[in-house]
DNA sequence: CCGCCGATCCTCT
DNA sequence: GAGGATCGGCGGG
């Protein structure tokens, strides 16, 4: 399993407001314990256990104090790789997308940055650890149409400074859904008494 | 369209 | 105690 072949997949969630499915359109790949970006890479502690084991499941967290961000874990146990789900189209259930989203306007942003489209999908802190593959009454992964390799680009992860210089981000070109690239190690400081 | 900035709290040091 | 795999509102061009 590499991280682009999840790209035109669409992940569906089964949740009591209804069926929420997402076609994904942009993803990051975090390579486990030799990445100085992964969650992972300092080993393992409560919150990155899911990393650490099978494929298949769920690895939620929590960022900024408000939004909780996706990923699905990709290595054999141990090897604790783990793919971000970065953006998406919303091609089910898009009335109650819209209802988990009020800010957004415009359907094709629904599932536009990787906590918008956690948002979407009914994605926190309950759902890492799910196992994608015999959790079938909550999620299902379709194939989807393969989005084909020339309108796949490879560039920089989004607001990751560590290991800047690898290509791991994956995006379909041709979809309006995409977030927008910003480097990472950005230093915000305040200046003190101005 | 683009850039700046505050919100807000869990996690690891 | 610091900082983060972010978002949305606001102001300017």
């Amino acid at each position: 399993m590499v991280a682009r072949d999840l790209l035109g997949r669409v992940l569906v969630a089964h949740t009591p407001d209804g069926d929420v499915g997402v076609r994904l359109t942009e993803v990051e790949a975090y390579a486990g314990r030799d990445d100085p970006a992964s969650h992972a890479f300092r080993g393992p502690t409560a919150r990155n256990a899911v990393m650490f084991g099978p494929a298949g499941h769920l690895y939620t967290y929590f960022v900024y104090g408000m939004h909780w961000c996706a990923n699905i874990v990709t290595g054999q146990e141990g090897d604790a790789s783990a793919v971000l789900l970065r953006a998406g189209e919303v091609v089910l259930g898009q009335d109650i997308a819209h209802a988990r989203r009020p800010a957004v306007a415009r359907a094709p942003l629904l599932a536009r940055g990787p906590a918008g489209l956690a948002t979407v999908l009914g994605l926190a802190r309950d759902a890492s650890g799910e196992d994608l593959c015999t959790g079938f009454r909550r999620w299902e992964v379709l194939e989807g149409q393969p989005v084909p390799a020339d309108r796949i680009a490879a560039g920089p992860r989004v607001g990751v400074a560590a290991a800047a210089e690898r290509p791991l981000r994956f995006r379909d070109t041709a979809s309006p859904s995409v977030s927008a690239y910003r480097a990472g190690g950005r230093v915000r400081r305040r200046v003190p008494g101005g």
